[in-house]
DNA sequence: CGGCGCGTGAAACTCTCGGTGAAGAGCGAC
DNA sequence: GTCGCTCTTCACCGAGAGTTTCACGCGCCG
């Protein structure tokens, strides 16, 4: 079970945009895929699918770009990861009839607790850690 | 994240061996297949797979086939989708050095979830649950 | 020894993912 | 209005993994 790249380059792309919030500025695409080593034309697929589901927001012309279209509080790692997948945790079993009803229970419960994690998880949360860390080499 | 078809035959062979644990005796692939509806030839590799981690063992010749190499409640469902896939949650961000620290936390703390929930499920569990739901069919 | 069923490897096939390129459309500056 | 910047959209391709099938060798039991 392998998370694709594009879920990782999805979530950089809008932890870059987190990180670059306060601004308030427009972000380049080209800007935010050199920042991370993405391919610049893909990442360009990745955020219209994150601008579909209101996760940014982009603004046309020179100055133009992407922002976040709310605040890094209000996105969690689930919704980002499900925009560019659908469902997080997927199987075949779960539309299959033959499924013996105690696996499928098992795959739930799976599914379940990714869903939880990933939904437990906001890119506020990201940020700070981050800052934290920052802090310790002052120490 | 979708988990293969591989895993869900892993998990569905395992499952059919251990309801048949009590009999102590053999059962030939293509029985097990049937049973589920997977290609034989296929379900063999798996097999095969399993068997190097000692989930399952072998029996050549006449009266031979597939038992379980453990009774079911040592058996989890980590230790059969870990023999299939590795480690179940894979991720190329973390074997990437340009992957910000913050998003390895988070692919950990993912992985950390999956990996739990999965280890928490024996087979053993699996058998009571169909059971328990046999006898609701009574009240 | 002969048949049954496991053991193994390789060929073929399908499909998704990752990546590229080019033409089109809105916005601002001059 | 026109030009340049940047997002938008679509079409396509190559590689690789996952799935399936086939063929043949090997060990065990009667």
């Amino acid at each position: 079970m392998k998370l694709s790249v594009k879920s990782d380059y999805a979530a950089r792309a809008v932890l870059e945009l987190a990180r670059r919030y306060a601004s308030g500025k427009a972000q380049r695409v080209e800007d935010l895929a050199e920042a991370q080593g993405v391919p610049a034309n893909y990442l360009v697929q990745i955020l219209i699918e994150l601008k579909a589901q209101r996760i940014v927001k982009s603004v046309r012309g020179k100055e133009g770009g992407y922002l976040l279209a709310k605040i890094p509080a209000e996105i969690t790692l689930g919704d980002v990861l499900r925009c560019v997948h659908g469902e997080i945790f997927d199987t075949a079993a779960l539309s299959d009839s033959n499924c013996p009803p105690e696996l499928r229970g098992a795959w739930e419960k799976l599914r379940q607790s990714v869903n939880a994690t990933a939904d437990n998880i906001t890119f506020q949360n990201l940020l700070d850690e981050g800052e934290s860390k920052e802090k310790m080499y002052y120490i």
